[in-house]
DNA sequence: TCGCAACTATTAACATGTTAAGGATGCACA
DNA sequence: TGTGCATCCTTAACATGTTAATAGTTGCGA
């Protein structure tokens, strides 16, 4: 009678759990060694290609909750990855800003991060990659259409 | 002269998050009135589907890790919703099961999940929609080809 | 049968995800 | 001008993700 679930070996919830899993698990080794956790490299990756930003715009960008950007950011400051300048036109906005420290790390590594998003994009050929992150962002409720 | 990496905006992991948030959001909206979380539902589905399993294949199938699975049972055991019984033959082992309490809220919110797969699967075509299913399960490192 | 390696599950410690509430600032409008 | 509301950020509370260490069991080989 009541309509049945899709089996949870053809979840696309499921699917896209395991699928980021296997992108980022070379991605996560290659960060253990710098001390970094993934979403602080996300940070630092918008932070370094966009210049300071405002909190609001940062989390949006990468992808983040704005608690967890808050916690996150108070870490980086402390490790002297980022600063942190109030606004003066509008005291409610905090702008952050990458640090030269925080700038070697992805010099540091933005050459084996490249490779390892050659190598997915091998294991995919380049139309299929290109496919995928279409489908996904057509997923994306931020991406209106 | 070092690599440069792709743009933010067209960073796979990044699609895979939001991309997962889309999907996921009306799930979650659906079982906020039920009191249990996004996981806890997985176990349920993966326990109503197959039946009793030890801890090891349910974490597999539900894409947990063992740790987050060990206090998500002991949440659910406490709520009533499975029981969890020691292996007399291997007694490191622990079965899990779904209860009839757990079984109903599966019963209960099978019709509306179906219509939010539908939705999406509506969104993305049959044929996109599948598309996307087999490019994320080549990511996948577990599904060995 | 003793001892040790492998296996299963838990615990610990820290970081993030998620939702709700709180605090500070800015802005419009009576 | 001052009050109500929206905006930006922080804090709180609980759940999960992630890695490492630990405890109980099993099985196997010296």
């Amino acid at each position: 009678m009541s309509k049945n679930l899709p089996s949870t070996s053809r979840s696309l919830p499921i699917a896209l759990i395991r699928a980021r899993e296997g992108v980022m698990a070379p991605i996560r080794a290659m960060l253990s060694k710098t001390g970094i956790t993934e979403q602080q490299w996300r940070v630092l990756r918008v932070l370094s290609e966009h210049g300071a930003l405002d909190a609001t715009t940062l989390a949006d960008r990468a992808s983040l909750l704005f608690p967890s950007l808050t916690r996150i950011s108070a870490t980086m400051r402390e490790k002297g990855l980022i600063t942190q300048t109030r606004d003066d036109v509008d005291r409610r906005r905090h702008f952050l800003e990458i640090t030269p420290k925080g700038q070697k790390i992805i010099d540091d590594n933005a050459g084996q991060s490249a490779e390892i998003v050659a190598d997915i994009r091998r294991v995919l050929g380049d139309e299929d990659y290109d496919k995928l992150l279409d489908l996904l962002l057509r997923l994306d409720p931020g991406s209106k259409d």
